[in-house]
DNA sequence: CGCATGGCCCTTA
DNA sequence: TTAAGGGCCATGC
């Protein structure tokens, strides 16, 4: 289409212009083997702005961002090993176009390492809005860089997986494929135990906190509130931060 | 213990 | 300016 020439023209343009113009105006992609498959990324010099699976991806990008895309030689530094190990950390995003609600609720989410999870409460107590929670998802459900930013490592308080950007099957494979026992959480949760706690360390975690996974057996006890936790005796794990969803 | 309900808050139309 | 609705949550049967 006549549009789409236009586009083409002005990030033509673009290209040649002087340093720092091309990425306000235009961005560039890649085609990029993912965890659920081909993907294409789009990016500016600030870094990723767009993952998107390859069926879809250019009307999906104008949608959202209706700037001019060219393809790239070659993709941004630290975006292949990003996605080979699923974590991120490497990688520089370009979050420009997002409000800063979301890009609070994004930057909580990468805090979460890889093979755990935590609950949409968190995010939302982290960022200081504990009760945005539902405003939370949304945002989530508007992640334009999903695996980079880790959305999928956010599940539901009550045990379930909750939604994701590419289907709520996408996201339990990639859970499990980090790694994270999403049997033990479904048997946990049917207990009502949403922490473990040790007797000998007297922490209170996250199930999926890396510490809680070694306590003994002999030790754990299941909490299903952080206050039972507490009356227990226990003090929240300062590494997964259990507090964040019910200070006090 | 599964389901319904009211609550909350950010974004968009 | 307002209203509706969403990747949720806590509570109450």
């Amino acid at each position: 289409m006549t549009e789409d020439r236009l586009l083409a023209g002005l990030a033509a343009l673009a290209a040649d212009a002087p340093d720092g113009l091309f990425d306000r105006i235009a961005a560039r992609w890649v085609s990029v083997p993912g965890p659920i498959g081909e993907l294409r990324v789009a990016f500016t010099d600030h870094g990723v702005a767009y993952v998107h699976p390859r069926e879809g991806f250019a009307e999906a990008f104008r949608e959202r961002f209706g700037r001019p895309l060219l393809p790239a030689a070659r993709p941004p530094a630290g975006l292949l090993p990003a996605l080979r190990t699923g974590r991120a950390s490497g990688v520089r995003l370009d979050l420009r176009e997002l409000s800063d609600f979301q890009r609070d609720v994004l930057e909580a989410a990468r805090e979460i390492p890889h093979g755990e999870v935590r609950p949409y409460s968190w995010i939302a107590a982290r960022i200081g809005r504990p009760r945005a929670v539902r405003a939370v998802g949304t945002a989530l459900a508007d992640n334009p860089v999903p695996l980079l930013v880790p959305c999928h490592r956010v599940t539901r308080s009550d045990g379930a997986v909750g939604d994701y950007v590419f289907g709520a099957a996408a996201k339990e494979r990639l859970l499990m494929a980090e790694g994270v026992d999403l049997e033990r959480l479904r048997r946990l949760a049917g207990e009502r135990v949403f922490y473990l706690a040790s007797d000998t360390t007297g922490v209170v975690c996250f199930p999926t906190c890396h510490n809680a996974r070694r306590i003994t057996p002999a030790h754990r006890h299941g909490f299903r509130t952080l206050a039972q936790a507490r009356a227990a005796g226990y003090r929240p794990c300062r590494t997964c931060r259990p507090a964040q969803v019910a200070p006090e």
